[in-house]
DNA sequence: TATTGTTATACTCTATAACTATA
DNA sequence: TATAGTTATAGAGTATAACAATA
């Protein structure tokens, strides 16, 4: 059948475990109500309360318009909330309720079953090393240790060769 | 700013860098012309010349009429061509053609430049380390050498936590 | 006039279901 | 009847642009 006149690489690796990572992330925040996305931005609020959706919308990347989506769903499910800033009113500051923040606690036990699900097969000194070496390259790209971009320009997601 | 209770973990690791390599390969098979979903599957029909629609689909984990798409846009460019098999009218054997199997030359060389880009900054016994737990954390898996999935079935693609 | 947030709209990706032709 | 492929349609997710309130 297939040959494999070369192996794959470290790209294609990345972006395949990367995908196997999102999904079976995206399988546990669903049974908790919500989407990876707004998963993203609850945990944003957590650690920057008072953040309007405007630096919200920088901080993500995404289009102002996206992220009045995102507070929406997480407003009516309780899980954040706006308030008119006394400062400026045209901005929204959002915080994680009560609620939300219990969230923010199961997300974090769902990240962590995830991580057993992942790297279980590896031994103890492998998995150490193979964090240390993706926290370096993340640092090395720059990328925030706090926000999960999804991607940016090109639409697309799969990818491949 | 942002208190960092606890640092990322793997999972969110490999879909964040995932997310960035998808990310700089799309942006490279964008310059020729295609899709990093479209690349993915001429690669495949490489390998397997003669599969047919639905082989293809499961493969890839997609609809059939997700199949039509992708293999009308690589037809309609060029790079892929169908023909009734012989044996039984009802499938549509895929081949690549010749301008195809040139851009997937093209492919490998984008892929081998984004490899440069992605862990240029690691020493060569890092890079291989990193190389080899990805490799075995994909075969753990159970995941294809020749497909890159995307995702299954929760749709949404960013991550987070 | 510039900025924050909102709404209206449209575009892309993808799936489900109905349909055609072959078997 | 079952399967390969196609078409029609619909639903996510996301962006752009026009708009309202505030500065």
């Amino acid at each position: 059948m297939s040959f494999p006149e070369r192996p794959a690489r470290i790209g294609f690796l990345l972006s395949q475990l990367g995908a196997m990572a999102a999904d079976s992330f995206a399988t546990k925040t669903k049974e908790l109500g919500i989407t990876p996305a707004e998963a993203g931005v609850l945990r944003i609020i957590g650690h920057q309360p008072g953040i309007n959706q405007s630096d919200l919308a920088v901080k993500l990347g995404a289009a102002k318009s996206r992220v009045v989506a995102l507070i929406d769903s997480l407003e009516a499910a309780g899980f954040a909330a706006r308030s008119r800033s006394m400062r400026d009113r045209r901005n929204q500051e959002l915080r994680v309720t009560e609620s939300g923040r219990s969230l923010l606690s199961r997300l974090r036990s769902a990240a962590e079953a995830q991580e057993v699900e992942i790297a279980d097969g590896l031994a103890d000194a492998d998995r150490a090393k193979l964090y240390e070496l993706l926290l370096r390259l993340s640092a090395m790209h720059g990328l925030d240790a706090d926000v999960h971009p999804g991607y940016t320009e090109p639409s697309a997601a799969s990818t491949a060769e």
